[in-house]
DNA sequence: CGTGATCTTGATGCTCATCAAGGCTAGTGG
DNA sequence: CCACTAGCCTTGATGAGCATCAAGATCACG
């Protein structure tokens, strides 16, 4: 049988821990909201290494990830991969309204699920100002988010800083779901998972791993990552954790204060003058 | 007074015009629905170029982009900026239950809005299963396509693809609002903008527009675009409209099938050993 | 006519992809 | 037991893609 990704060896942690740890982060919950996640607390599905829980185009049924990680992702006809989102113990999948889903998600390594469509329908039979209904919300929400960051790693940062920035993101979510500490962390990911996701090649992938052991930011072993001089990697990868789990509180550097200036020309007739 | 960017000069199209064309493109709608989205047309806001439509961490209240461009953008600590997405007529913003916006919304034009809160509030009050609900749900469903749309250029395309790939996207999504063919159309963009939201430097930006015109796949003058030789185009960009509408048709191109093959060893395990 | 926004062009070097090869480990079958 | 295979990590060499610095051109505006 073996054990479970995201359970300590031999003790099994309820099913629903981890979903009840996100929602909670997310928004308070009264203790029978709690009861009402538990209910649903019943394996649905497993998935080996590889399986689909879902492929594009696809409307998956409402399903939340016991143990495990999976991946959203999506082939290009040329075979090579680009991997938009990595998928955690208690974060969810068709939840939203309309579920359908662009891209396939994959199984990463051996992955639980249970069926959450009666507990979405009871949030949402409680109204869109239940606790329990502003919960899922907010896990929508901090899912965008992700994806934002995510484009930004992509457009803006250099192999080291997106590796840095994706090892504190997810160091943090596997924080809220009590399966980490922020530096010290079970990762079952390939260094091939990680070039998909991050737009690289594998073989740079693992030159830039190594880069990051050199300067004594990582620890990469066993499957196990232990992030060294969190000060440094946050500097590097320009990371804050409030980027998670609230509206990023405004960065604005030098980000010019556009209100009070009534700009002498519309820049969209600016482009109607040939160039 | 000026011309405002969507209509024609000197006609003054019906204010929810292209949020109707939008929604109806993703859902049939009966014509009392339509009768319904036209109440909301007044204009409730004009935001002159660089003005925040909403910034970082606000709720912004619901609106409908009546005239005008858009982009969803984030400033980085250094003073770089990294644009998600393009906003054009018809594009909502603040709609969802629990609408916190993790990032700026900045006009690109003028742009004029309309309130769209007691639309959102009747829609979700004619249930979920409503046409009028279905279609605010496959808008955000096709908005965060575009969102991975966006993640695959910048993590898997060279430059000229990401640019070509960007503006079939951009004629398509004009094209359903009416408010261009999908192969001549208004770009009231800098090139600044396309870098930004391409995740390249401004000089290269630059270089790469000549490269594809000079290979006469584009024509970009006036602030209009003509897309040449489609067919080129869509093979060079990998780009298929339905993309766009509908849930990506399996792409699948030698995607291996994974269900039958229960693999010899997990790879969560794999990544166990020392390496 | 100066200023600022935008587009353009050249030169230089870093970042990263690609090709090719080799190593380690676990599992397989003779 | 020992080839043999498959999956994953590692390393070197080479060149393309792109960033960056610097400068100039054009146009709109005050």
């Amino acid at each position: 049988v073996g054990v479970a990704s995201g359970t300590v060896v031999g003790v099994r942690r309820p099913l629903m821990e981890a979903a009840i740890y996100k929602l909670s982060r997310l928004r308070d919950l009264s203790e029978e909201d709690t009861v009402f996640v538990r209910q649903a607390a019943k394996v649905s599905d497993r998935f080996y290494p590889g399986a689909d829980l879902c492929r594009e185009g696809e409307r998956p049924p409402a399903r939340v990830i016991v143990s495990g990680w999976a991946a959203r992702a999506r082939v290009l006809p040329d075979g090579r991969r680009q991997i938009f989102a990595f998928l955690l113990p208690g974060d969810m999948i068709g939840v939203q309204p309309q579920p359908t889903i662009t891209s396939a998600v994959t199984a990463l390594t051996h992955v639980e699920t249970a069926d959450i469509s009666l507990l979405r329908d009871a949030a949402s039979a409680l109204g869109p100002r239940s606790p329990l209904a502003e919960a899922f919300a907010l896990a929508a929400e901090m899912e965008e988010n992700l994806l934002l960051n995510h484009i930004v790693r992509l457009g803006r940062q250099t192999a080291c800083q997106r590796l840095a920035h994706l090892l504190l993101e997810l160091g943090e979510r596997l924080a809220a779901v009590h399966e980490a500490d922020e530096c010290h962390f079970r990762l079952p990911l390939t260094q091939e998972n990680l070039a998909d996701a991050l737009g690289l090649s594998l073989v740079h992938m693992n030159r830039t791993i190594q880069q990051l052991r050199h300067e004594q930011l990582l620890r990469l072993r066993c499957g196990q990552v232990t992030l060294l001089q969190m000060d440094r990697l946050h500097a590097l990868a320009d990371f804050s954790p409030r980027q998670l789990w609230r509206p990023t509180a405004a960065v604005t550097s030098e980000a010019r204060s556009w209100e009070d200036r009534s700009p002498r020309r519309d820049p969209s007739f600016a482009a109607s003058r040939p160039y």
